[in-house]
DNA sequence: GCCGTTTTCGGCCCGACTGTTTTCAGTCG
């Protein structure tokens, strides 16, 4: 069973939890937290780099210990020291730090004073006052406590970005509706850096100093509030009735750089960056930076000046993971990347002729309307019956169809198909059907509970076709409700290279497919990267925002993106037999000067 | 436990809010 670096993560961070209950020191805790969650995003698989002899000490964060642990892990499947801290503490306690409001300190005292382990047991503790009676508890915090089970139930829920970004400009709109007086307002966090999931919706604002805390006001009273957590004069933070947690900011314009900056994230970014500006003797906070020998504290209106403080350039919000972007920033090495207005096309498009709603006009209207210069649409084929896939004839039909529409329209349109890689690799259609074809994005929609090795066999099959253009959506998950297959992710993407074949950067939000990480090894592979929206609807393509925030933070500038290839280039792509495809795309000369030698942010074997 | 333009020891980000406190610990981000 293939160990992920999730897992790896996942390990680490209980070790630094079970830490902090036996009550060690917060930089060893810290220190485990932090290798965590840069194993978390790394873009290569940890259990691999271990078995081609890779030094697990050259990654950042990751020393003797961790690296050894970590060893130990991929051979055993435990960890011995981890067992033992287990061992040491009473049961349940990792289970009581679910709770919102319980934190290490409370698990401890909880189930070392009332033998206390399980949620059921807490309830009873709070209704029959016991909880109340451990030292520094009292009656409020146990009914704030019952009120966060009741109304937020566990820690650690995290939202598909999707519906998160919804809420979020959603609520913004109310609130400048609320109150006019508000000059700026915006979601950070997770959401700015295009996180795929969202633990809370940070919204970050300016107002006049007098009325700042009349936005809190207003955002802890509007009808939509299920829980009110905090409501200060700086801070307000709400419990939205999706369940989703709301953590409002404001403050003044001239110093608006620094609080955009802070709220912004990531953590590990924020971290790095005060211990980079502390070394260079400064202190940094959510209002400025001040000079820690004479005091002097120093206040920006942007970002951009927050970082130029530093005698650091501008760093995109995607790109702030707390990896080595302060180095790379330092080098002057920081990528180009890739913006919405960069694209040149949509490759991936369905009309009513298959699961779509909408006629083949409105799509084309919905590209042109994106300022498109071309797009593919691609229905699906004739093996998805439940999608209405089309026959080989009504794929002739439509091809004829999209090319008398040609003369309409000031877009090239593609005739394409989302073609369906079967169970054995082999493609929906006849060859000489394909051939036809302009684009052919080629999916798994069936059997995808194919062990790892038969997957990736069934899609590099699919990748050495002549016809395929594209592999979508490559990993098929949902975000939240559908897992995604196995794969060997790096042969595939060696495979995609050799075979030039691109891979899908699919926009729709519940899809993210490909992946940040996974999509960072591609670009460094050179694997071309397609971003489309997979649009079942006209409204749809304006999606297209959450693929170019997946390629942004896997590094990517605009000439790794085959689709913001100009017309002409992107035509001689396609028409060119496939691994000559690849000299078009390497030697772009459309884009900006690429950045010398960038580096990568990942250590990668 | 990790790390280095203070490099093998001695540091390690910073602040808001809450409740239980009478000066602050705990939690969160």
């Amino acid at each position: 069973m293939p160990v992920s670096n999730e897992d790896i993560a996942e390990i680490f961070e209980s070790m630094a939890t079970l830490l902090e209950m036996k009550g060690d020191t917060v930089f060893k805790i810290r220190a485990y937290q932090r290798a965590a969650r840069t194993i978390g995003h790394l873009s290569f698989s940890l259990e691999q780099a271990v078995g081609e002899g890779v030094d697990l000490k050259k990654i950042p964060d990751i020393g003797k210990a961790i690296s050894e642990k970590t060893q130990e892990y991929l051979e055993t499947g435990r960890i011995r020291a981890y067992d033992e801290l287990v061992g040491e503490l009473p049961d349940g306690v990792l289970t009581l730090m679910t709770i919102p409001g319980i934190g290490p300190k409370s698990a401890m005292t909880i189930s070392q004073e009332l033998g206390i382990s399980t949620i059921e047991g807490i309830e009873k503790a709070i209704h029959d006052g016991s909880l109340a009676a451990l030292p520094r508890m009292g009656r409020r915090t146990a009914q704030n406590i019952l009120r966060h089970l009741q109304t937020v139930g566990a820690k650690n829920g995290r939202t598909p970005i999707g519906p998160a970004l919804a809420v979020a400009e959603e609520t913004v709109d109310t609130l400048r509706a609320e109150c006019p007086f508000i000059e700026q307002l915006y979601p950070a966090g997770s959401l700015r850096r295009w996180e795929e999931t969202i633990g809370d919706i940070d919204l970050v604002g300016v107002a006049p100093e007098d009325q700042q805390a009349k936005v809190g006001d207003v955002l802890a009273s509007l009808p939509a509030i299920q829980e009110v957590l905090v409501h200060g004069p700086k801070k307000t933070s709400v419990v939205l009735e999706e369940g989703i947690q709301v953590d409002l900011r404001l403050g003044d314009a001239a110093s608006f750089g620094a609080m955009l900056q802070y709220f912004s994230g990531s953590q590990q970014h924020n971290i790095r960056l005060r211990d980079f500006a502390n070394r260079k003797g400064y202190s940094l906070n959510e209002y400025g930076i001040t000079n820690l020998s004479t005091g002097d504290a120093s206040h920006f209106p942007d970002e951009e000046s927050f970082y130029g403080f530093l005698g650091l350039p501008y760093i995109a919000p995607e790109l702030r993971l707390g990896f080595n972007e302060l180095e790379v920033a330092q080098a002057n090495a920081l990528p180009n990347l890739v913006t919405v207005s960069d694209l040149k096309g949509d490759l991936h498009l369905h009309s009513e002729w298959s699961d779509s709603r909408d006629p083949i006009e409105r799509m084309v209207e919905a590209a042109v309307e994106q300022g498109y210069h071309y797009m593919a649409l691609t229905d699906h084929s004739s093996g998805r019956g439940i999608a209405n896939g089309l026959s080989n004839e009504r794929l002739v039909e439509q091809i004829g169809i999209l090319r008398d529409l040609q003369s309409s329209y000031p877009i090239t349109i593609l005739c394409g198909s989302e073609v369906d890689i079967r169970a054995d690799g082999t493609l929906d259609y006849p060859d000489e059907l394909l051939a036809e074809l302009d684009v052919v994005v080629a999916s798994v929609h069936s059997a995808m509970g194919q062990d790892s090795d038969t997957m990736t066999r069934r899609i590099i099959r699919a990748m050495e076709h002549p016809s395929v253009t594209i592999i979508g959506h490559a990993s098929t998950r949902l975000l939240s409700r559908r897992q995604p297959v196995e794969f060997d992710i790096e042969a595939l993407l060696r495979a995609a290279r050799e075979t030039g074949t691109a891979m899908e950067v699919n926009s729709a939000p519940e899809r993210m497919d490909l992946k940040d990480t996974h999509a960072h090894r591609a670009r460094e592979l050179g694997v071309p990267l397609a971003i489309n929206t997979d649009s079942h609807h006209y409204t749809s393509l304006g999606q297209r925002r959450f693929g170019v925030g997946i390629a942004r933070r896997a590094w990517c500038e605009s000439r790794h993106i085959l689709n913001t290839l100009p017309l002409d280039r992107f035509l001689a792509y396609i028409r060119a037999p496939k691994p000559h495809r690849l000299e078009i795309f390497d030697s772009r000369d459309d884009v900006p000067a690429a950045t010398p030698t960038l580096p990568s942010p990942l250590v990668s074997p």
